[in-house]
DNA sequence: TGTACATCAGTGAACGCGCGTTCACTGATGTAC
DNA sequence: TGTACATCAGTGAACGCGCGTTCACTGATGTAC
């Protein structure tokens, strides 16, 4: 697990200085995505959580200045997760060229969500993130911010300078297929190899910019 | 709007038999949704709601049984005009064969999608169905039923029997054709047409067949 | 290595508030004759 | 067309409970000399 001091900047009250202390705030975030998981989002309560993690309510105010804050913790720690893990692809398989990296997508992405699914909250923090205003924000935030990234590589492999076109299909080919480990969760009818099929395909075909965009005479 | 009978059934405790009692029930769902947009799924309360629709508590549990109840009569509202729209649509092109289906692909999840964002609290009620363990069903089985509706009609149009990849293809391109209102909320930069253009691909390459099914050769 | 002191980490107990829901009731509407 | 009665629709007022959060405090850890 690479350095998260960064996730502590938006939602952290006190930052923890000693050891003891980390492990409290790693210890209420992890119990708050297992309820997450068990009672959902508008049954979970601050109470609820420092009982499970055997701690006092103030213990928690002590990290985290609300309710939110604690959420939009658990949030962004899952999804810099994710990100760590295209970060990581990308420099490994870029320098490799085009092929290789459409070649590498279905893996990248199973990756991803095995990742996902093997925790047991991940999946109902992703549905907070997207339910809950006060949250909503951070997911927007992080998915542009990886669709920079891969834009960005996509763009040196290619030889030409990032194009708005390219960022806006990789946008929304991120954002379905991180959209897919719901799906996976909830539609026990898909086989994964399906959807990763679907998603490899938007983003090799952002990739490829195979077809012309439609509506971009319109522009 | 066609007769809603059937949305009482699961959700209501009581069924309205007067035009009055109609006229409340509906007016409960709609103060639903405007706060949902308002306040969010983990701050709207029936006491909120009642106060807002200018009533008190027992009025709301005359018809619905909890809170969920309330809730999940409002999704499937929202969702079974969306089932209305799709009929219609399938009903009025599959005659005209395939090439007219996919021609009118973008235009009738243009259509969906303005019929969702016209109505203020819409877009948090799909993710409110998505976010709330008790509600989950709603848009699995909603959405499933689509599936086999639109299956069946390409199928019909394509001259053979339905079939599992279809089916699978199919399910996958709803299911994000349907997300995309959530993302355009969410993300601006995103223009509708460039997100049509995707969802329409999907969906064109699930009738067309053009392409094998990834993983096939695994079942 | 030991002690005094400063800082950090967490506790015990409670607060006011709004939640979901219900009881016993009144007023409005429909129906039979 | 009018009245008596049955049913439907909604009210007034409150319940116990758990919520988010805080106050004043104690115990644990680190630091200076």
């Amino acid at each position: 697990m690479p350095d998260s001091t960064e996730v502590f900047q938006d939602s952290t009250r006190a930052m923890p200085k000693q050891g003891r202390a980390v492990q409290t705030y790693e210890r209420l975030l992890d119990v708050s995505g297992d309820l997450l998981a068990e009672v959902g989002i508008e049954r979970i309560s601050t109470n609820l959580i420092c009982a499970r993690a055997g701690m006092t309510p103030p213990a928690l105010y002590r990290y985290f200045k609300d309710k939110y804050a604690v959420l939009e913790a658990l949030g962004r720690r899952l999804l810099s997760r994710r990100s760590d893990i295209l970060t990581l692809w990308l420099a490994e398989t870029a320098p490799k060229g085009q092929q290789a990296l459409a070649d590498g997508l279905p893996s990248v992405l199973s990756e991803t969500w095995s990742a996902t699914l093997k925790e047991p909250g991940a999946v109902w923090i992703l549905k907070a993130l997207r339910a809950v205003p006060q949250l909503a924000h951070v997911r927007v935030e992080t998915y542009r911010d990886m669709t920079d990234m891969v834009t960005s590589v996509f763009s040196a492999t290619l030889g030409h300078p990032p194009r708005d076109d390219l960022w806006l299909r990789v946008r929304i080919a991120l954002e379905f297929a991180f959209s897919a480990d719901e799906l996976l969760f909830e539609e026990d009818r898909l086989p994964q190899e399906v959807i990763i099929a679907e998603a490899s395909e938007l983003l090799r075909r952002a990739l490829m910019e195979a077809l012309p965009m439609a509506g971009a005479d319109r522009d």
